[in-house]
DNA sequence: TTAGGTGCAAATTCTTTGCACCCTG
DNA sequence: CAGGGTGCAAAGAATTTGCACCTAA
């Protein structure tokens, strides 16, 4: 499903703003791997960016797709979803709860609410599918990382489980 | 942080009759590896559950714990979290939103939902650290799967507690 | 005894990097 | 013209698999 020609345009306008405020190149390979991310509600993986790309522009690599989709997550004009840079992980706990997540360091903790398990779900999810199961996932800063912070803010390695 | 040792020893006991009823051999690397993930509230990933069993059974290999991981995911008796076989994704879409996946063929779907957006959060969350964003991931099967499925599924009805 | 389980090592899959050439600004 | 950007090929990281030996039931 493609987005209206009006909201691709805006978001190429605001595509080609960003890049130029930033400094960086616009060349066409960009344009073309963010167009393609631009014009779909599906939320394509690389492999999909590219191969979309490759019937306009058949010499891109796929290499230059994933340093263009990180370049891009990096400027703030496209989101990552799922296996962001994490490894899989287990959770023996089967009772229902939701998810605290560090953005720092990948702290994962549970947490149960009365308030999100009475939830109920919009009308525009009947049109989309069946729902079965909720999870909420909250993103914030830890207290230890959010202690650390103001000093000298320092990065953990990747999805390192704590 | 551990569990108590009592929801220790329920988990535990839990396995060995799920793993006896399914008729499969409970063999020593089996009961560790459970165990390294039963004892924690962590969400340790397989490298990590790899090193816990490590130190009391030396012999134990990286292969052996994914297969087991896996398994038992399979026998419910541990849940998978984050990228479970699945790829990273982008979308271009910044506006507010929450996401449908299906867990059959994971087409992904945004919605939005002002009460979703409302939500407060309990204060059990304060003492974990401080929250930014909530993001609500909603599973189930798309129309599409849910016709596959069995023909005469059920539909979800407005207002259904998750 | 014997089918299922394990360890080892090699294979895959998805992503990331080094490097020399190319093109936008 | 300069420095960032690109393509290619090769490297990595996290899983996964083939195979021969081992062991719980």
């Amino acid at each position: 499903m493609k987005v209206s020609k009006k909201e691709l345009d805006k978001r190429m306008a605001r595509f080609e703003e960003v890049c130029r405020e930033s400094g960086a190149k616009l060349t066409p390979q960009r344009m073309e791997i963010f167009r393609e991310v631009a014009q779909t509600v599906e939320h394509p993986d690389a492999e999909k960016v590219f191969d979309g790309v490759r019937k306009r522009m058949p010499t891109v690599s796929l290499d230059t797709v994933y340093r263009t989709l990180w370049w891009l997550n990096d400027l703030g004009l496209i989101k990552m979803l799922g296996p962001a840079r994490e490894r899989v992980r287990f959770d023996a706990d089967l009772s229902r709860h939701h998810h605290f997540v560090c953005t720092e360091c990948g702290l994962t903790r549970d947490f149960v609410s009365d308030e999100l398990d009475r939830l109920e779900l919009p009308d525009s999810l009947l049109s989309i599918g069946h729902a079965e199961k909720t999870h909420v996932e909250v993103k914030g800063l830890c207290r230890k990382c959010a202690g650390k912070k103001k000093p000298g803010a320092k990065k953990t390695k990747k999805g390192e489980p704590l």
